[in-house]
DNA sequence: CTGAAAGCGCTTACAG
DNA sequence: CTGAAAGCGCTTACAG
């Protein structure tokens, strides 16, 4: 079957009818309806989706753009198919598809973005892993293409993102440790400049605070968000004249690193130093002991990106009114072994 | 900036000659040239998609189709961003985008390929997970639609493919085993459809045979390729009558919920139960004893199936002459310690 | 309820 | 070397 033409000649009806009947139309015969959409199936006819864009202006796509760099491609779980079946069970409401835009590693992702974004294949963005400042949100935002971003960023001031609530995560982290004793807590923070990092940062020092502890810049580790990045957080820590207590965690696969780290200078995790982790992740399940950690519904969020995205649409925004533009999303605590130890008082 | 147009009366000239500039035609002034290419810089034009897709009838994207099923989401690492680079940076040669088109969890993948294939949106598919007669391929072929797909099936007699060398695997691993005095073998095999099991299951067999080891059926044991599957593998190692003193893996995450069940019953890998894993992967490193498995290079074979792919395609071919219409990918064994014990001879 | 026609934004023979 | 025009496959006012 090739086109709309093919299908009205064998049907012996006009184009215009079969689109009207295809597209569930109200000013058609239900009984050419039902003659369309069986010969519809029967050839397997499915409307061009450049004839339909070009003619109506929208492709009925969102796209989500993914960074496969390195370090995402080697650490990262897949974060991002969890968040997809999310955005899914949303966008399938509306008849949209979503489509992954993988930005080649050896590209500037601004200049895919650009590229993607002019070239008009998709009504809609979601973007991730946003800077501190993040020239993509200036770009959507110009090019007046409905977008969320997955992070806030000091470039978002009118744009919708969501969040996940870093800050809160640093927060309790240092409350449950300092309940337990510790005072000298180190943070592992990433060594690039992801907007996460200074949110998750600022926490830690405004929780420190709180509880009278001073700020030491000397336990504050730069490290790649890896397992590799744990490694190296785990032999910082080490190196330390006056070691501390407890380390928390920037990043989930970190803790991988680490524990191998400690297990080859014979520390326990948990015992000789209490350590609490990022996100839950089926990969870290494996450590002993087990890691305290946060969890969070990848779909549950996905679904949520989606909503606030399409509020931001002008043909979809009434289905979910009253939405808010932006929010921060909140991370279970899952204890575990890994900071169970007490500090003796001194 | 919106189109063609806008963009060719800025310029005071046609957009014949507007379009013929910026898709490097050889007849065109190289002054004016300069200042199409200039002016489109400047004003961020880039050819709408659908547009240029509905004159030329061929749309420049290829499009990797991903089942995003939760065993998937939850237990692949990052295979498939892994082969996108590989993919990517042979398309990249062609400016040929790749999207990636994540199959909903519920809807059918036939049915979701079929809408895609029949709307257009790629000039050519990547599929993967071939089942052993997978209709998805009766479909593209009938269609003529390009593709390749990421293993055999015995639906694709005339189509390409590349399959890793689960055979090469299956009897390297066998024949290391019974050089190490191992007769009582037992598998791990996958508890679906998948091609690549009755591949596996076929080598192991003929290893053993080779070997005149008996085929025991109960020593293959059907699991969920997953972590929790490998839980479930050891579970069944261990309720065996006559164990078995050493078991090959399926599938690279069974090693860590193999390696938990059997912690949880005192038993060393590689001392007390030799185990050869599948694939290396990065977040089996930490388990110790070191997993004896096979590497791969993603980035290689993503590479190769994009060539393999182009091979295929009538405005492409040509770069690729000779190429095989199928492949056996190797994988490379990686020692560990965890099948380094040798069984005393009777 | 249906058909005929316009036009979305491009590329590409075809004239000149 | 450039311009004018056709047409890719659709959807949608507009007539009837």
């Amino acid at each position: 079957m090739k086109g709309i033409r093919q299908l009205a000649e064998h049907l012996d009806i006009s184009i215009g009818t079969v689109s009207r009947a295809l597209n569930g139309k109200p000013d058609v015969n239900e009984e050419t309806r039902k003659r369309v959409l069986a010969a519809a199936e029967e050839l397997g006819y499915v409307a061009n989706q450049s004839g339909r864009a070009l003619r109506q202006g929208t492709t009925n796509v969102i796209g989500l753009m993914i960074e496969s760099n390195k370090d995402i491609v080697e650490d990262s779980d897949n974060f991002f198919l969890g968040v997809t079946r999310g955005l899914q069970s949303v966008f399938a409401r509306h008849k949209l598809d979503l489509i992954m835009l993988p930005c080649p590693s050896d590209e500037d992702p601004y200049e895919y973005l650009k590229r993607m974004v002019a070239r008009r294949v998709v009504d809609a963005m979601i973007i991730s892993a946003t800077q501190r400042t993040d020239k993509r949100i200036d770009l959507l935002t110009k090019a007046k293409i409905p977008f969320v971003s997955l992070g806030r960023s000091l470039s978002s001031s009118n744009s919708s993102w969501i969040d996940l609530d870093f800050d809160g995560v640093a927060n309790s982290a240092v409350d449950r440790l300092v309940a337990h004793g510790h005072r000298r807590i180190a943070i592992a923070a990433p060594s690039n400049d992801v907007n996460l990092g200074y949110i998750f940062l600022d926490g830690y020092r405004r929780a420190l605070d709180r509880h009278g502890i001073a700020y030491d810049l000397s336990l504050v580790i730069r490290a790649k968000t890896s397992e590799q990045g744990g490694y190296q957080v785990g032999h910082e820590l080490l190196q330390l004249a006056d070691r501390p207590t407890a380390v928390i965690l920037i990043y989930e696969l970190m803790a991988i690193g680490l524990y191998r780290r400690l297990s080859e200078a014979s520390i326990t995790p948990g015992r000789d130093l209490a350590i609490i982790g990022f996100r839950e992740e089926p990969r870290a399940k494996f450590l002993q002991p087990a890691l305290t950690c946060f969890r969070i519904s990848l779909r549950d969020l996905g679904a949520e990106l989606g909503e606030t995205l399409l509020a931001t649409m002008p043909a979809y925004g009434h289905f979910y009114p009253n939405r808010p533009r932006t929010m921060i999303w909140p991370l279970e605590l899952v204890p575990g072994e890994s900071d169970s130890f007490h500090l003796k008082a001194e």
